[in-house]
DNA sequence: TGCACCATACCAACTAGTCGGTATGGTGGA
DNA sequence: TCCACCATACCGACTAGTTGGTATGGTGCA
């Protein structure tokens, strides 16, 4: 495997940084140092820091989506298949260190929402909109099992990231990704009520 | 009501701007502008900002120990009661600004859990701790219900906080916190459907 | 008078961003 | 083939501004 370029280096090292020290407390000399470069480069590719944040962004989004493109979960059977699917995916793939599985944008919206929109702005709606591609499987969910219910897909499907982002807080809190994995067992469960009634 | 002497003013100055900056982010001078103080305040009261943090890490402790001893849902009549009421009830102090009812434990465990581990530590045993509270009405629901479980007690209890969390970041994503209160529903449905059956 | 409390001015360290310069490799014309 | 020319990538010392923390002195109350 070749390694990546400058560019690359730097926001996967972004990434990586911001996702275990938080945007603010991550200094450029810092990404240089772990991309294994100098400022001069740095700055020859980034015209700020905060153009770095920006960029990791893109970076970030291109990278998560086509990941989830390419997940199993896709080819279940059924809606209720895709979407127990989908939460055994997230499950799957809560391995490694905290900094690995972790979510960016999760982190930078939680640190950033009000000091720097312009960057926590397209990751809420990253978020947002990751979630909402649940929302069809979920309504076709509830037609084919017949839930009446007083709620809606959306909100069903936003619910699953917080969940999702909640099992985060609590690993970190824990110390272990063991309870993102049991919140995600819980929440699988209120789907299999919710539809299969057992 | 009287002014709050100086230093629990800045130390409310700190949760507010915490939360709504994070840590790394919110300079002392902050601190002291919110709490209509200067440098000399500061420092008289706190010896450095690491120490700031420790103390508004005890401030924070005392702060909601007493708000949820003081909280209804502890009056409800059987624990089912009291465990639905505890969401009730989180669900019913989602008002006014973000800044106010968010978790100042879950922003910096989420932001400063590696880099800080002598603020974000106590703090991350504070959220375990606070959820475990509900583990005694859990098991007792257990077995009033005769849920028979693959999970455990402190599974659920942990994940309620995880939604708790997780709840807060979607209202920061989606800029409102209809997106905390629509994720409690989803729980208090999962625990009616889990304990009751339907 | 003494001390808790607070303000102003200041210092030292740190960090984002700049800048002059080097290395490498591509292109086109003689 | 060779060389002038140039663009891209990179380095590392330096600058300017920020920020945590200090020094000093004032004020009001016991």
């Amino acid at each position: 495997m070749a390694k990546p370029d400058s560019k690359t280096r730097l926001l996967d090292a972004t990434l990586k940084l911001v996702r275990a020290k938080g945007y603010a407390a991550t200094r450029v000399e810092d990404v240089c140092a772990e991309a294994g470069l100098t400022k001069g480069s740095f700055f020859h590719h980034f015209k700020s820091k905060d153009d770095l944040a920006q960029a990791a962004v893109a970076h970030w989004e291109a990278h998560t989506t086509g990941f989830f493109a390419e997940a199993p979960y896709h080819a279940g059977a059924g809606p209720l298949e895709r979407l127990l699917g989908y939460v055994d995916f997230r499950k799957a793939i809560l391995t490694g260190d905290l900094t690995e599985f972790t979510c960016f944008a999760g982190n930078i919206v939680q640190e950033a929402w009000r000091s720097h929109p312009q960057i926590s702005g397209p990751l809420a709606d990253n978020i947002v909109s990751h979630g909402k591609t649940l929302q069809a499987d979920i309504e076709a969910a509830m037609i084919q099992y017949g839930v009446k219910a007083d709620w809606t897909a959306e909100s069903l499907a936003l619910h699953i990231q917080a969940v999702v982002q909640g099992g985060f807080i609590m690993a970190k809190a824990t110390g272990g990704a063991a309870a993102a994995a049991q919140s995600l067992d819980h929440l699988r469960r209120y789907l299999e009520l919710t539809f299969k009634g057992e």
